[in-house]
DNA sequence: TTGACATATTCCTATATAGGAATATATAGT
DNA sequence: ACTATATATTCCTATATAGGAATATGTCAA
């Protein structure tokens, strides 16, 4: 077998880093094509190509005005992605360092409470 | 050109939801290949060439014991997967949409204040 | 050293790109 | 109707899988 589809889901997607700009760019608001193809200095019909993808994973919109296509971003495709990476935060954030001190302590006075129950 | 390796990046690496769960399982600890065969039930070959790629992208560490090869998780391989991701919260969070209006607020009392000078 | 166990690698194949080039479609203006 | 502009689609090709099957490598134990 291959490798999945690109629009498969949001992971596959986003994997490709054209995708990842694109996405960053309308972060910051709606935008038509041509601004894509300026702003990332790609040929126009391979922008369009990522934005099919990104369509169809459901991580941007479109809508027409006139001759241009509005595409907007649609930051919910991105959820199951923030939650799946957020487990592994504390692999690296100084925050669950201190949590699991604090964690640690509390396991700690609770095995020494044992024998002299409660207090 | 053909889509980038599995190998390019923890990006790509992921986008197989077959690693994904290794990853998951490795992250209640270090296991060796046998017990990731049996609890996803997978071809051993399979695993340990999903194991490669993971290995190649930072995401896992090895040791070798005895016979076996224990496997453990490198979280920090998956920080700029976080990192990404995050700027994207405010799409589905309520927390940012309760910061968005306080901002929203902030910015009517500036206008106001500008034809008052400071208050 | 022979055998059992644990893991990795190699070979095979169907499939899906990503980018370049060319072309199609749609809309606005004259 | 014609033209310019904006965007999408199609065709082409090199490349890289993922999984299955077979096999190689490494290690322990008797």
């Amino acid at each position: 077998m291959a490798r999945a589809a690109t629009t498969a889901d949001a992971f596959n997607a986003i994997a490709e880093p054209r995708r990842r700009q694109i996405l960053d760019v309308l972060a910051s608001g709606e935008r038509p094509v041509n601004d894509l193809v300026r702003m990332l200095g790609l040929a126009q019909p391979q922008v369009s190509k990522h934005l099919r993808v990104l369509r169809e994973v459901g991580a941007v919109d479109v809508r027409d005005e006139g001759r241009q296509r509005l595409y907007r971003l649609n930051g919910h495709a991105l959820k199951p992605i923030h939650d799946w990476v957020k487990a592994y935060e504390r692999s690296w954030s100084e925050r669950f360092d201190q949590l699991d001190v604090v964690l640690q302590e509390l396991k700690r006075e609770e095995a020494e409470g044992d024998g002299r129950n409660d207090q």
